[in-house]
DNA sequence: TGTACATCAGTGAACGCGCGTTCACTGATGTAC
DNA sequence: TGTACATCAGTGAACGCGCGTTCACTGATGTAC
């Protein structure tokens, strides 16, 4: 039985990976930190270390998810159809970090780097848009919030278990079906 | 100075207003039965009398929610944009109900009283999509999802504070655009 | 009209719990010379 | 190659706090006769 090394090697990682599993299983209201350093099998007081208090896992689990959700949209290109696609995908597969962007009370909003990662996140999201706007002639800025809000609520209704159950398990797909609506004569 | 009457006359109401109070101002992740009580300016425990525990308190409200959506949506009759917009109404009027309304982990979703009324919300909002499907020869399905998807994004996306702030103040209005997006050739 | 009694609404003390944060500390690591 | 020393990472005890729930209770109300 191989004691504990003192030093754990990736502490700051550990914690976050906790901070992720214990969202995606039941959510970020009840989060603890105490919680975090016992799933990564450390003393509780070891994570202010690395965030300094509670508010500074979020923030830092939010600046990662703006910076995956900005790599999403980007690798989607500016076809516009799949970008929202590329988006909901983002929201299924980063549960915890989609919740917690979202939930700005929660962590330091102004954080630069959040706000780094959310302004690049925010200039994917409206390239693809603009793209499409620019061949259709529709007015952008409106179009843009309400591509945003589309995939923003089938994301959301998604997760909460909320829509019907007979749009089946491919996320993926229903996804790609309804953001179609917003663009097909 | 009046000494406070030993019964409350309508506690019950006291602290669901209570709670809609303290979830409009602080969110409901960390809403208290104490505080509740405190704001009702009864004992700690009278609360328990008339919902049991802290999870009747917000069934009772999600109950409460979906009976209002379900008038608000009403009324909005068949037109798919009113009752869109009407739905992002809903949603920033009743703030707090909305918010625990999509929260179902924090209440009890099977209760009777929520089921009730969440099926009548439903009904009222296929209602308007299906008048729409039947003008335009659309799926009925994937058009219900979007749509809902579209309004729930956009009321989502407006509470948190996370749309562009030049879309201004006038959330009706602002609604009114986002939803002719998804049904103007 | 009065009275006994059941029922209901609210009280206040007590319980045990998990939490965030602080603190002085110790173990481990790396760097300067 | 060795050694002194600064720096960093993690410990564990302690603090004070607010919480949900329980419990035996008392005050108020309404109903049967």
């Amino acid at each position: 039985m191989a004691a504990m090394p003192y030093h754990h090697g990736d502490l700051r990682r550990a914690i976050l990976d906790a901070a992720i599993e214990s969202i995606s299983a039941h959510g970020s209201a009840g989060l603890s930190l105490r919680e975090l350093s016992r799933r990564a099998g450390v003393s509780h007081a070891a994570p202010i270390h690395h965030f300094g208090d509670k508010a500074g896992v979020l923030t830092a689990l939010a600046a990662e998810g703006y910076e995956l959700l900005a790599d999403a949209l980007a690798a989607a290109g500016d076809e516009f159809v799949e970008a929202g696609v590329a988006y909901v995908r983002f929201a299924v597969t980063y549960k915890a970090h989609f919740e917690v962007m979202f939930r700005p009370d929660a962590y330091h909003p102004d954080d630069p780097a959040v706000v780094t990662a959310r302004n690049r996140a925010r200039e994917a999201l409206t390239a693809g848009v603009h793209a499409q706007t620019a061949r259709t002639g529709r007015d952008a800025r409106v179009t843009g919030v309400a591509a945003w809000s589309l995939v923003h609520g089938f994301a959301t209704l998604w997760q909460t278990g909320a829509l019907p159950a007979d749009l089946g398990e491919d996320v993926t797909a229903s996804a790609r079906e309804v953001a179609k609506v917003l663009f097909t004569p």
